[in-house]
DNA sequence: TCTGGCACTCGGCCACGGCGAGTGCCAAGT
DNA sequence: ACTTGGCACTCGCCGTGGCCGAGTGCCAGA
C-alpha cells in the first residue's frame, strides 16, 4: 500500500536523523532501511511528505529533516515502546532505594532521570492536597514569632514561620498546639484550612487572630507552595545537543530557570500511566520552540502527586525516552505510595 | 616611578579587557587611559609585563590579555572596592525580606546573587552545628517505621525517617518523644548525638536499639548532610560568557552539577567579612580552570553558618562582584542571626 | 628614559572555484 | 498506475590565495 510506505519512509527519516543529526537523503534511506524500492521512488514519497508538511529541507540540494508535525506523527502513530533493559530497571530501583526522606526521593529522581535520559530532567514536588494531618507542633521562636510544623500521614514535614500581631509565650503556644491537634488531626490538608476558620469561635478570644487568620493562611500556602516547587537537573546535557540549539541555548536555560515555565511544562501532565509528549511550539513556551518535552504524572492510583519529565531536543529518541520517564515515574509512585 | 606605571598599565589592560573582551593594544591603552606617555612607552612596559608573566598575547600581532597571574595581582593590589549603589542595597534588602522560612532565604539569596552579578551563584545551606535542640517529635508512620522531626532554636526543622528493627507503636513513640525531649532540649546539635549514646542506659532495654543507634546516627547525619547541601542558580549566565568558555561550557556545567565540586569552591571560604577570590587553576577544579570564584562566608560573628559565592569567567569585574557578594552575605547573615 | 618612525607578522575577511550530495523531472519499463 | 534509471541542475561546503590592518619589536634621536 502506497500510504503505508510513505509512513515507513517518514519513520526511517526520523530514526536516521535522530541518530546522525544530518539531513537524510533518498539514497541513504533506500540503502540503510530495507524498503524494497529504489531511491527514485523514495524521492517521490519524500516529495509528497514534504508537501504535506511532515519533512522539510534545510536548503536546496540537502536531505530532509522532520518538521514538528513529522515528529508528532512519528510519536503518535509510528513509534512503539522501547522497553528498558533489566539492568536499567535494576539501576532505577537501587538508585531510588537509598533515599532517606521524601525530599531526598525527589532529588534522587531528578538526577536519575537526567542521567538516564541524558537530558534535562524536571520533577515536581509531591502535592500535599490529598495528605492529611498527623501532628501539629507549635513552638515560639521569639516574643511575636511562632514556628508551626505540620507532619502529614505521608511522612511529609512542612514548616512555616508566623509573625504574630500580639505577643505570644510558651503557654499560648502550648494551648494552640493542643487545640489544633485536637481538631485537625486526621483532616485532609486541603480541607483543614476551612476547619480552622470554623474553629476560631471556640478558642479564647485573644487567640483568635492567630488561630483563624494565620493558621488558615499557612495551611493554604503550604498546599499551594509545595505544588509550585520543582527540582531540575542535567542542564549540562543541553550542551550535548549544541548542534540542535546553537545560539538559542541561552534562552532555553533562562526559560528553564523560571519556575512558572517548568510548572507549565510538567505541572499539566498529571495523569499517571500516560506519557505526554509536546513537541516544539506545542510546549507553549517560545524559548522552547526547538525542544520537546516528555512528561507524565507519578503517584499511586489515578490522582497524581505531581509531574515529572524531561526536556530535550526535538531530535530525540522518543520511544526510549518515553519508556524511561514512565519507568521512573512508576517506581517513584510506588515508593511514595508505600510510605 | 617606573614600577608604578607598569602596574597602572596592567590595571588598564585588565579593565579594558573586562569591558571589551578583546586583546588590548598599546595605542588604545595610551589613548583611553590618561597615562601621559606614548604608545611606544606603553609597549615597553607591556613587553616587561609579559616577561614577568602577567599578560600574554593570544597570537603574534595581537594585543595582550591578562594571565591568571595578572588577574591575581590586579585583585590583590590594584582593585579598590566598588561600593554598591543605594538602590542596589535596597534591592537586596527587599528581595530577601519576603522569605517565609529558612530554606526560602537560601533559595532567594542564590537567585538574588545570580541576578545581581549576572553570573552563576552558589549558596551553601546554613550549618546546624551550632544550633541547639528546641523540640523533638516522634511519630509512627508504619509498624516498623518512625519519623523523627527535630526543631532547632534557629527555627530550622529537620526530619528523618527511621526504619526500626523491632515493631513500634504509638505508645513507644510517645515514650521516645518524652525521653528525648527531656534530655536533649537545649543541647547543641553537634553534641546531642553523644548525649544520646550515654542516655540509652536509662531507657527501657527493648528501646535501646532505637534510642542509641538510630537517634545518634540521625543527629549526626543531619548535621553533616545539611552542610553538604547547596543551592545554585544562574547557570544561564554562563552562556553570556560564551566567548570566554567556548567549548568548555559543557564541562563547566557538568562540574557545577557535582555537589562535591561546589562544596570545594564555597565550603572552604567560610570566614565572614573576608571575600576570597580564586582565579583559574587556583580553583583546584580542572574543568573550572578558565573561571574565577568569588566567595565568602555568611553568618553572625566569626563563625560562618555557610559559604556563598559566584562562579564566572576570569574576565570579570572583580571589585564590583566582590562588593556584591559581600553585601548579600552580610544581609543574609543578619537575617539568619535575627531569627 | 621617552618618543616617533618603520619594517614586519599574522589573523581575519572575502572572493573564487571545484566537488559532491541530493534533488526534480522525464521517459521507459512492468 | 507505479516504479525505475538516467540526467541535468542547484547549492552548500571547503580549500586556496590575496588583501588589509592592527599590533608589535626595534632603533635612532631627543
Amino acid at each position: 500500500m502506497l500510504e503505508d510506505r510513505r509512513l515507513e519512509v517518514l519513520r526511517a527519516i526520523v530514526e536516521d536523523f535522530v541518530l546522525s543529526n544530518e539531513p537524510v537523503g533518498s539514497k541513504a534511506l533506500a540503502e540503510r532501511h530495507s524498503l524494497g524500492v529504489s531511491p527514485a521512488t523514495v524521492r517521490n514519497d519524500m516529495s509528497a511528505l514534504e508537501e504535506e508538511g511532515y519533512i522539510t529541507q534545510p536548503h536546496t540540494s540537502a536531505g530532509r529533516i522532520p518538521t514538528d508535525k513529522g515528529y508528532r506523527l512519528f510519536v503518535d502513530r509510528l513509534s512503539g515502546v522501547k522497553p528498558l533493559s533489566r539492568a536499567e530497571r535494576r539501576a532505577i530501583q537501587s538508585f531510588l532505594e537509598g533515599a532517606v526522606d521524601l525530599d531526598d526521593v525527589v532529588r534522587r529522581s531528578v538526577r536519575l532521570l537526567a542521567q538516564l535520559t541524558r537530558q534535562v530532567a524536571v520533577v515536581q514536588y509531591p502535592s500535599l492536597t490529598s495528605s492529611s494531618v498527623r501532628h501539629i507542633e507549635v513552638v515560639t521562636l521569639g516574643p511575636r514569632r511562632l514556628l508551626m510544623v505540620i507532619i502529614t500521614d505521608t511522612g511529609r514535614v512542612e514548616q512555616r514561620i508566623i509573625d504574630s500581631l500580639t505577643p505570644v509565650d510558651d503557654e499560648i503556644a502550648g494551648e494552640l498546639r493542643s487545640t489544633l491537634n485536637r481538631d485537625l488531626v486526621g483532616q485532609r490538608l486541603a480541607e483543614a484550612s476551612d476547619v480552622v476558620i470554623a474553629l476560631s469561635d471556640r478558642t479564647r478570644p485573644e487567640l483568635r487572630p492567630c488561630v483563624a487568620t494565620m493558621t488558615g493562611a499557612v495551611l493554604e500556602a503550604l498546599v499551594e507552595r509545595q505544588e509550585e516547587r520543582v527540582a531540575m537537573a542535567g542542564t549540562a546535557n543541553l550542551t550535548r545537543a549544541t548542534v540542535d540549539f546553537a545560539d538559542s541555548l541561552r534562552s532555553i536555560l533562562e526559560a528553564l530557570e523560571e519556575q512558572v515555565v517548568l510548572m507549565k511544562l510538567i505541572g499539566t501532565a498529571r495523569e499517571t500511566g500516560t506519557v505526554t509528549v509536546r513537541i516544539g511550539r506545542e510546549t507553549d513556551v517560545d524559548a522552547l520552540r526547538s525542544t520537546a518535552v516528555v512528561a507524565t504524572g507519578y503517584g499511586r492510583g489515578p490522582f497524581a502527586l505531581g509531574g515529572m519529565g524531561v526536556v530535550g531536543p526535538m531530535r530525540m529518541d522518543y520511544p526510549w525516552t518515553m519508556a524511561a520517564v514512565r519507568a521512573v515515574a512508576k517506581y517513584v509512585g510506588e515508593l511514595l505510595g508505600a510510605d
